[in-house]
DNA sequence: GTTTGATCATGT
DNA sequence: ACATGATCAAAC
C-alpha cells in the first residue's frame, strides 16, 4: 500500500513535474500512497497537508530557516483557496525579528530569502464544512518569483514595518497595515512574550509576531497564472 | 464575506 | 525558546 517518500528533486524541473501530478487529486489519494492516515478535520492538525505535500514532493522535513528544497532554493507553501480561486488564508512567511537586529535592508532579511522562489500548492476548499478533509482537492501548483513590481510592493511593506519595529513600535503595529505583507500574532497564545525593542530602546518583553503575504496578493498572483476568470465576473 | 488577532501541533 | 507547518474564530 504504502509507497516510500520520494527523494529530493535534483532540478526545479522535476519539482515542478512532480508537483503538476498532485492537481485534481485527492488529499486521501496522496496520503494513503505515503501510508498517512488523514485526519477529518484540521482542528488540532493545521499543519497536516503542508507536511503531507512537502513529503509527497521530497523536501527535507525539518524545521530549519531553510528553504524546503535549499538545493534549488524553492520554499514550497500549499495555499488554501476558494472555488473561484481566491486565496481563502493568509500565507505565513516567517518569524520577525522584533529585537531590532535584522537589517532594514528587504534584501538582506530573512523575509526576502523565503521569498525568492515559491511553490504555490493550491487546495481547494470545499463549499460545505462538512466535506471531510481527506476528499479536499489539490489544484495545479505554480511556482512563483517575484517580479520587479512585486518586489516594490514587498520591499515598501518591508522597509514600513521594519521602521516600527525599529522605533519600538511592534506592539502597536495591526494586520491593516502593509499592502501586499502584514505583521501578526505568532504564538501559542496572546500571552507569550519574546525580547523586543521598546520605545526608550531597552530590550523589554513583546508578543511574538511573523510575516504574512496578504490573502489578496496570493489572490493576485493566482490571477497573474490562471487568468481571472473565476475571481472577476463582475 | 473578508480580515485581524489568536491559536494548534510538532521538531530541534 | 524558537523554528517549522498553517488555520481558527472573533471582529469588522
Amino acid at each position: 500500500m504504502a509507497e516510500p517518500p520520494p527523494s529530493r528533486p535534483s532540478s526545479i524541473g522535476e519539482l515542478l513535474q512532480r508537483a503538476r501530478h498532485l492537481a485534481g487529486r485527492r488529499i486521501d489519494e496522496v496520503a494513503s500512497r505515503l501510508g498517512f492516515r488523514v485526519p477529518p478535520d484540521l482542528r488540532g492538525h493545521k499543519g497536516f497537508v503542508g507536511q503531507l505535500v512537502e513529503l509527497a514532493l521530497g523536501a527535507s522535513a525539518g524545521s530549519d530557516p531553510e528553504p524546503d528544497f535549499p538545493d534549488l532554493g524553492v520554499e514550497l507553501k500549499t495555499l488554501p483557496i476558494h472555488e473561484d480561486g481566491r486565496a481563502a488564508e493568509s500565507t505565513y512567511v516567517c518569524v520577525a525579528r522584533v529585537d531590532g537586529s535584522e537589517s532594514l535592508d528587504f534584501r538582506d532579511s530573512h523575509v526576502s530569502r523565503k521569498l525568492e522562489r515559491v511553490l504555490f500548492v493550491p487546495v481547494v476548499l470545499p463549499r460545505s464544512e462538512t466535506l471531510p478533509l481527506g476528499e479536499r482537492t489539490f489544484g495545479m501548483p505554480f511556482l512563483w518569483e517575484p517580479s520587479a513590481e512585486d518586489l516594490a510592493r514587498l520591499t515598501h511593506d518591508f522597509r514600513h514595518l521594519q521602521m516600527r519595529i525599529r522605533l519600538g513600535e511592534s506592539e502597536d503595529i495591526r494586520g491593516r497595515e502593509g499592502e501586499v505583507m502584514q505583521l501578526r500574532p505568532k504564538a501559542m497564545s496572546s500571552r507569550e512574550r519574546t525580547w523586543g525593542v521598546s520605545e526608550e530602546g531597552w530590550l523589554v518583553p513583546v508578543k511574538p509576531k511573523a510575516w504574512y503575504l496578504r490573502a489578496s496578493f496570493t489572490s493576485e498572483l493566482i490571477a497573474r497564472v490562471y487568468g481571472r476568470t473565476f475571481a472577476d465576473r463582475s
